[in-house]
DNA sequence: TTCCAGGGTCCTA
DNA sequence: TAGGACCATGGA
């Protein structure tokens, strides 16, 4: 176990309810989840008590980024900035593309404890047996799967958009290569594969592929830009242009504190 | 029973 | 290019 001392704004419980990532589970104070194959335990309080080291930690939250630089830079109104105040330290994760591209193709017209649910059923079925619990399936793995096998897991009509893209991805897609793309070619690509729309392709952009200009335009996102800034044909153009290089930041502050706090 | 959820695809105008 | 119907599912 490692305890950690972090200088760095970070809020874990934010950083993993706010809906970008759908393998944690909390059990009391420690979240668990499995990445890269190996289960992960962590909680927080004055420090960060955790199974894995620092710089796991660094990589898969992003505490590389700076994140008071990034927040000051897209805090322009008072909109964003109640958000920015009452979800401070929130994260964003540096997701496998693989699993997130796959997570986000479940999320359409779905929400997310029924996503956590579907990933969970696809990582029991199709998952290899670790020590504790299932790595994420292969893309050979949901390749070799039936459309029925799929549907069992509660994907419903996405079964055949799972199936295809795992075809298109085992056959030699080298998702992690979109890194080094721009942000406009690395989504044209993953526009092409099923199942992926301009959604899906800018929530695997900013979640997994470093695109943090991304911004993903779903419907508490439309509701906000339009509350907010007034009617708008071109959410996400506006959203890019209006917050700027870190426009995925922005647009993950709204989403959050639209879901969590927007409804009451 | 109806509405809603981190939408995409297909068809039509 | 824009708008609308349709698609599975289960919790509220």
């Amino acid at each position: 176990m490692h305890y950690i001392e972090l200088e760095r704004p970070f809020h874990l419980d934010h950083t993993l309810t706010s809906g970008q990532v759908f393998r944690w589970h909390k059990n009391g104070n420690v979240w668990e989840g499995i990445v890269n194959d190996q289960l992960i335990q962590i909680s927080q309080k004055s420090t960060i008590t955790c199974t894995c080291d620092e710089q796991f930690l660094n990589n898969y939250f992003r505490l590389d980024d700076d994140l008071d630089l990034i927040l000051s830079s897209i805090d322009k109104d008072e909109h964003i900035h109640k958000p920015i105040k009452t979800l401070y330290g929130m994260r964003l994760i540096r997701q496998d593309p693989w699993e997130c591209l796959i997570s986000f193709i479940c999320s359409s017209f779905n929400n997310v404890p029924r996503i956590k649910l579907i990933i969970d059923n696809l990582c029991r079925e199709f998952g290899t047996p670790l020590q504790h619990g299932y790595a994420f399936p292969t893309p050979e793995a949901l390749t070799s799967a039936s459309l029925d096998q799929l549907r069992k897991c509660g994907t419903g009509y996405r079964d055949k958009y799972i199936a295809e893209t795992a075809q298109i991805v085992a056959s030699g897609l080298d998702l992690s290569s979109l890194k080094r793309k721009s942000y406009e070619t690395a989504k044209e690509v993953l526009m092409k594969l099923p199942g992926v729309g301009h959604k899906v392709a800018d929530c695997v952009l900013l979640f997994s592929l470093d695109k943090l200009e991304a911004f993903p335009c779903d419907v508490n996102i439309q509701k906000c830009i339009h509350q907010f800034y007034g009617p708008c044909a071109h959410v996400r153009k506006f959203g890019q242009q209006y917050f700027g290089e870190y426009a995925g930041y922005a647009n993950h502050y709204l989403y959050h504190y639209q879901r969590v706090y927007g409804k009451r």
